[in-house]
DNA sequence: AGTCAATAATTGTATTAACAATAATTGTTA
DNA sequence: TAACAATTATTGTTAATACAATTATTGACT
């Protein structure tokens, strides 16, 4: 009955119509909480993942568009995402001598500082999700990945 | 393995971090085909959400906070949301006359008309979640409530 | 070499989101 | 009833999103 609730909606024409406005539902809530907790440090929950997706490749670059395919919410500017966390000092941008149409971007060692504090100075996002048991974290994921499938 | 050849990451460092990769993924990618859906139709996913809200209490008016508390989205602008509606001629507005601070907000047979449309030119955004069987939509539902509570 | 297509990224612009501040009205109570 | 708090909604403002158009560079073909 929770997202009955939290919507007040008393019915659904049925289980997958339930499931959809759910995950939408439930997107929003947890990217809400991230956001919230990301705000202290004066990054948006689209920036850490740049900073994490860059953290993956440390010490080498990455161009533009594999940082882009690799983003949760693709749609976003990559570009102009980018360039706020340069203006912060998070990441370095140059551009590839070996060919001039792309852009090497890669963390630099106040990202790095940056999400080494966030890793440790939980609780952290992860632990809202601790309501669930892990066996049902992993039924989560395997009907997730099935339903875009 | 769907999310890690989504968004290219090989690893998550836990079944848990990964639901949730998996929950904003997902959440924005059935955002994006919703929202492309609508396009032709004029509406965005948020206006189409107040729309249905407002026709679950059709012909009665709502008012404002009591739409805003059923969205989907509770941080988007609801006062410019109805207006856009307004404008289109999707809802009504009048200022209540029993309390003049609240705002009577209904839709109207045009509104009507639209979701009725929407309802019957499928195949429409649910189709999408037909991946799944009605057991799993069911267990996806039951999960995603607990993970909330 | 010159032309055209393909790739990579940036920029322009209109819309929307985030969220604090303000206005208008009503309720409460000294 | 005057003053203050609470409720309800709107507005102002800055930043972010969506997405088409544009620039810059490289590759391919004649």
């Amino acid at each position: 009955m929770a997202l009955e609730n939290d919507i007040k909606q008393e019915k659904f024409v049925s289980e997958y119509q339930k499931a959809a406005i759910n995950i939408l539902f439930t997107g929003s809530w947890l990217y809400n909480i991230n956001a919230g907790f990301l705000k202290q440090y004066g990054i948006t929950p689209e920036q850490f993942n740049v900073l994490r997706i860059l953290r993956g490749q440390h010490p080498k670059a990455m161009m533009l568009a594999n940082v882009t395919c690799r983003m949760i919410d693709k749609s976003s500017n990559a570009t102009r995402l980018v360039e706020k966390l340069r203006q912060k000092g998070m990441v370095k941008r140059e551009i590839c001598e070996g060919n001039r149409r792309q852009v090497d971007i890669s963390i630099t060692e106040k990202g790095i500082a940056l999400l080494k504090k966030l890793d440790s100075e939980g609780p952290g996002w992860l632990e809202t999700l601790k309501n669930i048991s892990k066996a049902d974290a992993r039924e989560l994921n395997r009907i997730l990945d099935k339903l875009r499938s």
